[in-house]
DNA sequence: ACATTTTTATATACGCGTAAACTTTTTACT
DNA sequence: AGTAAAAAGTTTACGCGTATATAAAAATGT
């Protein structure tokens, strides 16, 4: 939070890294239950620092925003999401079929939280340079790196290769969009989501 | 904007059709000018009434909110949009070429205009119902058409068949896909855009 | 003990969008 | 002319995120 460390000296002492921690995962346990509940909107900083039991300049001591409160919850969420992919490997019989589970998996997720899916993807007044820091700073791409593997192996291609790249990339933005349609636009009667996703994987393995 | 129109008796009477459009599109105008020039959340509502020459609340005669001054002028603008993507249509050699440029034209002009992307299928917030609303009532979806006609024409099947179906809904969802991730995840070195559509629309030429 | 220094925490204040209360203007009816 | 009515327009007020000013707390140096 702060700029430098004081290592000595006068002075009233800083909190210790493991206080300031605790206390930042409070407000971001109880934030995370609001923020569900009511929306990130919906909850003020005042109200936010009244369940947390502080002023609500205090919570500023720990977050230097209330949009930085939120970012720290994405971290959160995506963790659960992909936890759910990473229990479907090794479970189907063959590759073709597990890529499809995992896809799966990974947009029933955020179909089954949609509330979850707000947080992350439409929480209002969020400028395209927070979410690009935060993609940045988080290894959120990382976690990519299973369709990367899936495809190139399926492909019977280097995983470096460019054209494992522009698939597995062809997949997650089909997959990204799949979700997002079915989820925001709900007045359209979209094929139904195996069926999507069935056709997104298809044209990810067979694509130039 | 009011519920019901007196049509005589006691009263000053209401403003002329005429009248109010004339003020609306003035403000409309000035209000263009300046989310241009300094960016939406920039100017204020006592900002845009001084420089219109009203009181701040004066402007809520014309428009019920803020918001509603920008969704205003996005009509506009996507009225224009969608001009530019039918003006495409026979002018490509072939037609799978064609379906590839209207998709580049369509993913362009949300990227040219992320403003106007996290306007429509990010405003979050409290209610994506105002957004579905929105969405249905400008009938962006009937817009869709002319993906169901390129990819049936394509596919050699019947524009009402499941399969066009299938993969038209493929092909949209993918679309918004990669204009969700290209907008909202620079931070990630994406396959540029024109591949990424190629392969968009070869996996829905494509697709069982 | 007490002054000094640094950090933590609170209080105050600002501009924001806009709801609600209020005032002004413009009409019709007596 | 005077009055009632309704729309237009203004003023005031609220809660918001948070910058800034201030106070309180907790350490060290004398």
């Amino acid at each position: 939070m702060d700029e430098k460390e004081r290592v000595k000296g006068r002075g009233r002492p800083s909190l210790s890294d493991a206080a300031k921690n605790a206390k930042r995962t409070e407000i971001a346990a109880i934030a995370l239950r609001l923020f569900l509940e009511e929306g990130f909107e919906s909850v003020s900083m005042r109200r936010l620092g009244k369940e947390v039991g502080m002023t609500p300049m205090a919570l500023y001591r720990y977050f230097p925003s209330k949009l930085d409160i939120l970012t720290n919850l994405w971290v959160y969420i995506i963790d659960l999401a992909f936890e759910n992919v990473a229990a479907i490997k090794g479970q189907a019989p063959d590759q073709r079929e597990e890529l499809c589970q995992i896809c799966n998996a990974y947009v029933g997720y955020w179909r089954d939280n949609p509330a979850h899916y707000h947080l992350v993807f439409m929480s209002g007044g969020v400028s395209n340079s927070t979410v690009k820091l935060f993609v940045e700073q988080q290894n959120v791409i990382t976690k990519f790196e299973i369709f990367f593997m899936y495809l190139a192996e399926l492909r019977c291609e280097p995983r470096e290769s460019a054209s494992v790249k522009r698939a597995t990339d062809g997949l997650i933005t089909h997959l990204h969009g799949i979700m997002h349609s079915l989820i925001t636009m709900q007045g359209y009667s979209w094929t139904d989501q195996k069926t999507l996703i069935e056709g997104a994987v298809s044209g990810s393995v067979h694509v130039a």
